[in-house]
DNA sequence: TCCACCAATCTTGCATACAAGCGATGGAGC
DNA sequence: GCTCCATCGCTTGTATGCAAGATTGGTGGA
């Protein structure tokens, strides 16, 4: 999927300089590269690369959970407020939606167990999932992950750090087994839905002056 | 320590688009961030931030070797050759040196357990920890942390993983301790050294046309 | 009919020019 | 002598212009 800056430029009504400033940022964040004078594209990962985001996540989160002491109550029934949130969206909510709400789980984990510099790893390393997640036929087990997550919380809430590490493991292992890394998908096909969200569509009202 | 965008273009003879952009690369990694219409300033971690940067190697380094099931023999020896010479440079090397030395030890750790999106991200935190031991007053403890680094060697070549991981992170806590998070050091002391080894001597003789 | 080669066009890469804002410095007033 | 304010200079922020390269379409030849 191509990303030609004077398209964007024009889309978003700026000029090419604040395009490629906002394309390298998510080069930085892996997001997309840039193919000299060829242009900007979203990153397609290879099955290798699939596999290693998923290790690196199962590596950081289940440190995280293993180096836990304790946790405020607060932020614990914060997250199983997330939780019961999430039951509701995987039930009646898009896949958009239950991608996200998915993902912001291990997200809120984090931002409650670590600090904003461990959080933001796990929150570039969670996209890089998703991405991964759009680019191959995965089979959609949302139902199931609510539940591991749940199973999580229970775990943690006992103070049993160990198991919901190896709960954690067990959940991202699942999440990657759902996947058929040796077929690849179009990715033309949802990815257009979820980076056209909001931000283009007045745009394209824009006289082209 | 102010990097204005017109010397350093000077300096490396190339445009201050460049120098913006790999400024802005630099502070998608954290080195170094920019003050708005003020300049670029190579950061000067928070105790915060400091003890962050800790935790989340402690985090992610711990969570590797607890996860890792067997190291091929090949790497294993390369890991022990390093920690020898480890050994010389700390005997015998400069500051710098040491510390590189040191923080290679991680990467070549990662390098060898993990893979190449885990081995990047903890490259970039060494590099967050070395600035911090630059910012504070550390105490030179470069012998303990060879000793640690083959005591650690050690538990993974008999394979007793969790015991490497707890020696890790007290290797790390250690690390952290010999810093005094209180006191700020001179920031211009040691980073000039390390930052103008090679590169910039050279563009120092250009005509300043 | 197919393949190779060439040119036109479109793309990024890089430099430069202009605009806007912050900080420092000098002067005036108290 | 001290403080406050205005102005000037230097810095980044942003846009634009030009050059180098890659792709693609067309054309000529086998």
């Amino acid at each position: 999927m191509r990303l030609g800056e004077s398209m964007l430029a024009e889309i978003f009504g700026v000029s090419r300089t604040r395009v490629r400033e906002a394309m390298m940022k998510l080069e930085a964040r892996g997001i997309v590269h840039v193919s000299a004078r060829r242009g900007w594209f979203v990153v397609e990962p290879s099955a290798d690369d699939a596999r290693a985001a998923f290790h690196a996540r199962k590596v950081i989160e289940t440190g995280l959970l293993m180096s836990v002491e304790a946790i405020p109550p607060a932020a614990m029934e914060a997250l199983r407020l997330h939780v019961e949130e999430e039951a509701t969206i995987v039930q009646s909510g898009s896949v958009h939606d239950r991608t996200c709400a998915l993902g912001d789980f291990h997200i809120h984990l984090a931002e409650a167990l670590s600090n904003p510099l461990l959080t933001e790893i796990i929150r570039d390393l969670t996209a890089r999932t998703v991405l991964v997640s759009m680019l191959y036929q995965s089979v959609d087990d949302a139902a199931s992950s609510n539940a591991d997550h749940a199973a999580i919380l229970d775990a943690m809430q006992s103070g049993r750090w160990a198991e919901a590490a190896a709960l954690m493991a067990a959940h991202i292992d699942q999440v990657e087994a759902g996947l058929d890394l040796s077929a690849r998908l179009d990715p033309l096909a949802g990815l257009k839905d979820i980076l056209t969200p909001a931000a283009t569509r007045p745009s394209f009202s824009r006289s082209p002056s």
